[in-house]
DNA sequence: AAGTCGTGCAACCGCAAGAAA
DNA sequence: CTTTCTTGCGGTTGCACGACT
């Protein structure tokens, strides 16, 4: 493209903050809001780039964050997402209000990933590695067998992940039956509540819902809604629908309750990308909405997307 | 006391998606 | 439709600090 990134550019400064600086992009986002990175450093009096000042205002200066210890809830449900989703860590982080995904992250390299492999069990997939692959992860018989004698923990984590796997499963199974027009509806936490949630972006007076929303629809039956769910795939694909369709499916989402929408569906958020493609190369399918809009009087907006197909998790 | 090693975490980087022009 | 810009994500790096030798 030929553009300078914001960071290329020479006499930025790098490394970690200090508390002036802190205080002045504080003191500018209390003031100003955030949003338009870019001008932030010159605003606010700071020689960062802009990417830089984001990221410590999300990872760090955030009043809403969490920091410290993790509970063993937040422990359980990190594994149990983990082992469904893999190092989606912006949807696990979703999952864990006031934690960051970056700090989510390193919890997971450098506590669970080391907690897994110690006991046996494969990072990427929560099983049982074979003994021979013991080696792969630099952890010898000697530690093995030590590990080994703790059965009680690796029975722990091996119920968490097949409690993770029925959940998807059971996901999954509800999906399939997208053809009986009802809304499919299960609790998750306030992020797509319009208040100060991390999902949410305030710009020119509208909220914008940052999580995704997918919304399938069956042409042959009366009800233009079948499932409604969230979920934070990119798209591409070939699915064309017409005006009137997305009327119906627009004047569907506007009626629904704010509270409704609140608890806005998991299925797509814990399912894997191939399963969500599976699923809707197999049905008469649909589209895609990519976000809901609230404005200011409460009208949900939404807007339209194509089929997805997972470039990030296929390429990383 | 000095040097080395391991660990945790903040920050950086590259890339991609999506919005805006 | 194309280009440009902003934002977000996940992998990785490097520094600070404590434990150990």
């Amino acid at each position: 493209m030929g553009k300078m990134r914001c960071c290329e550019k020479v006499g930025f400064k790098k490394g970690p903050w200090t508390p002036e600086e802190d205080n002045k992009l504080l003191a500018y986002v209390e003031k100003h809001g955030h949003g338009n990175w870019r001008s932030v450093p010159a605003k606010a009096g700071l020689e960062r780039c802009g990417k830089s000042c984001r990221l410590r205002w999300i990872n760090y200066l955030k009043p809403d964050i969490k920091r410290g210890n993790f509970s063993s809830d937040e422990d359980h449900t990190i594994i149990q997402l983990h082992a469904l989703l893999g190092n989606k860590w912006s949807i696990i982080a979703a999952h864990l209000p006031q934690r960051t995904d970056n700090e989510i992250k390193n919890y997971w390299n450098t506590n669970i990933k080391k907690r897994l492999i110690r006991m046996g069990l494969d990072p990427l997939t929560h099983k049982p590695i074979k003994r021979n692959n013991f080696e792969d992860y630099g952890v010898g018989h000697h530690e093995q067998s030590k590990d080994t004698t703790n059965m009680d923990h690796v029975a722990q984590w091996e119920n968490a992940r097949l409690e993770a796997e029925a959940r998807g499963s059971m996901l999954q199974v509800e999906s399939h039956s997208s053809h009986h027009p009802q809304l499919m509806l299960t609790k998750i936490p306030t992020q797509l509540s319009p208040s100060s949630s991390d999902s949410l972006s305030i710009k020119h007076n509208t909220v914008y819902n940052m999580y995704d929303l997918i919304l399938a629809t069956n042409h042959d039956l009366p009800s233009p809604v079948s499932t409604f769910s969230r979920t934070s795939l990119s798209s591409e694909g070939d699915f064309n629908v017409s005006e009137t369709s997305f009327q119906i499916i627009q004047d569907r989402v506007s009626n629904l309750q704010d509270d409704e929408i609140t608890v806005a569906v998991e299925a797509f958020t814990t399912a894997s990308c191939e399963s969500i493609q599976e699923l809707l190369r197999g049905s008469t399918l649909t589209w895609v909405i990519s976000k809901v809009i609230w404005k200011e009087n409460g009208v949900k907006e939404i807007k339209r997307r194509k089929f997805p197909e997972c470039r990030r998790s296929a390429g990383k």
